[in-house]
DNA sequence: TCAAAAGTGTTACTGATACACCCATGG
DNA sequence: CCATGGGTGTATCAGTAACACTTTTGA
């Protein structure tokens, strides 16, 4: 049975590429689409803007109500407008993407029917996804990888405490190449933006390593100048 | 007398920086708008996309109609989104920027109506521009100085065959700075991109430069790898 | 006592910076 | 002959890369 779908004119839409890692492995947030079209295929998180909200408004609440995640700092980093991206008009997009400490507690949870759920995927193994989705996504993660050498933003995705070891295999992840620990250590300690806590690693059945913190203040204090340049 | 407009809902639109470079100033083109709202104030190059047309043939198109300048190479580098940015309704546009040698023979003239002139203006002592296009400029200048750590972008500008000092000039210009002539040229020819031709500069009062091409091919070649985290 | 990961220093190389004088040319 | 920019080399410093063994801990 085929189905009739509506048609429209100029659209805006929002699309997010939300970066976790868990258990040693990168991972971005999709959703199961609850409507046609791609009814049913996985995608990233996305929806219209409305006529009276920024667009960068637009992203923060797209992403609540489509995975119930919250108050991300969310930057964009490309638009896609082909003319035949979306099969019922034209509909040009601006993609967005954040960082996310994935956290056992916080429950993925649709807020609207536009998805029947929200989960996270390894960034390798990836699926087909719905529109040009699998090209955004790509997009955004070389614009991760790329930043990943000159801002900190790998602090974003480990919980608060961290080892230097998970630190390590978290930039492995995003770089997809094995980094030297002595170097990568002696490297990362050298910046002084990472706090030495009198805390040890628990529950493991080998050596605790030390547990470390970012210290946001003095990367700021450190880094004023490059800010600027940022966006 | 109050002019009443047209009132309309989401629309499109591209807006275009465009460096170029001339008697050692950094330079940016602006139209003289020739339509409401904003009539007689100077702006960036930018109209309304079309139905039927991509985002990146759009700013073809667009910069060809308002300044007869064609064939540039343009990319999109940030997407303007606020509710109020046009006072006639609701518009979201792209931004691209491109680099061109600016060369007198090249008459700038508009193709449309929209635009009473286009013309070459300074980058430093920048008046007051239409909408927030100032912001735009702002934004695309950063961009541009960025990618110039990164990227061979200086050859676009300068004319096919130059001198190290036109070279070097050029970048004081995008960073605003002063940089040492020694260490300069031992490092732009160290990449081993720039080809040194048998000819020297005419018509000077002084010992006369060699001068150089950049040799795209050897380019390519050098940075192959990185050339694909380029977007 | 074993398995598993934590932790640690030195050397060599590469690229960036700082710095000042003589040279060639046209007017 | 002078004014103007062209052209050149060296020493120091900072950051990166390569590389392997001992220590701690829980099971």
């Amino acid at each position: 049975m085929e189905v009739k779908l509506p048609t429209f004119n100029s659209v805006f839409s929002i699309d997010c590429v939300i970066f976790g890692f868990e258990a040693g492995e990168l991972k971005i947030l999709l959703i199961e689409r609850n409507e046609e079209p791609y009814k049913d295929w996985l995608a990233l998180p996305g929806y219209i803007v409305e006529q009276d909200e920024s667009i960068d408004n637009a992203a923060e609440r797209i992403l609540y109500e489509l995975t119930g995640l919250r108050d991300l700092h969310m930057q964009q980093f490309h638009t896609f407008g082909e003319v035949n991206r979306h099969p019922q008009g034209r509909v040009i997009t601006v993609a967005y993407y954040a960082l996310i400490r994935i956290n056992g507690q916080k429950e993925l949870k649709p807020i609207t029917q536009y998805a029947k759920s929200a989960f996270w995927h390894p960034v390798n193994e990836l699926p087909k996804l719905a529109f040009d989705h699998t090209e955004i996504f790509q997009t955004g993660f070389n614009k991760l990888r790329r930043r990943l050498n000159y801002q900190p933003i790998a602090f974003e995705l480990l919980p608060e405490k961290f080892t230097l070891t998970q630190l390590q295999s978290l930039y492995e992840a995003v770089l997809n190449k094995k980094l030297d620990k002595r170097n990568f250590r002696k490297k990362m300690l050298s910046y002084g933006f990472l706090k030495e806590l009198d805390e040890k690693q628990k529950g493991v059945s080998y050596r605790a390593a030390k547990l470390y913190k970012f210290d946001r203040r003095k990367y700021t204090k450190i880094f004023q100048n490059e800010l600027n340049l940022d966006s």
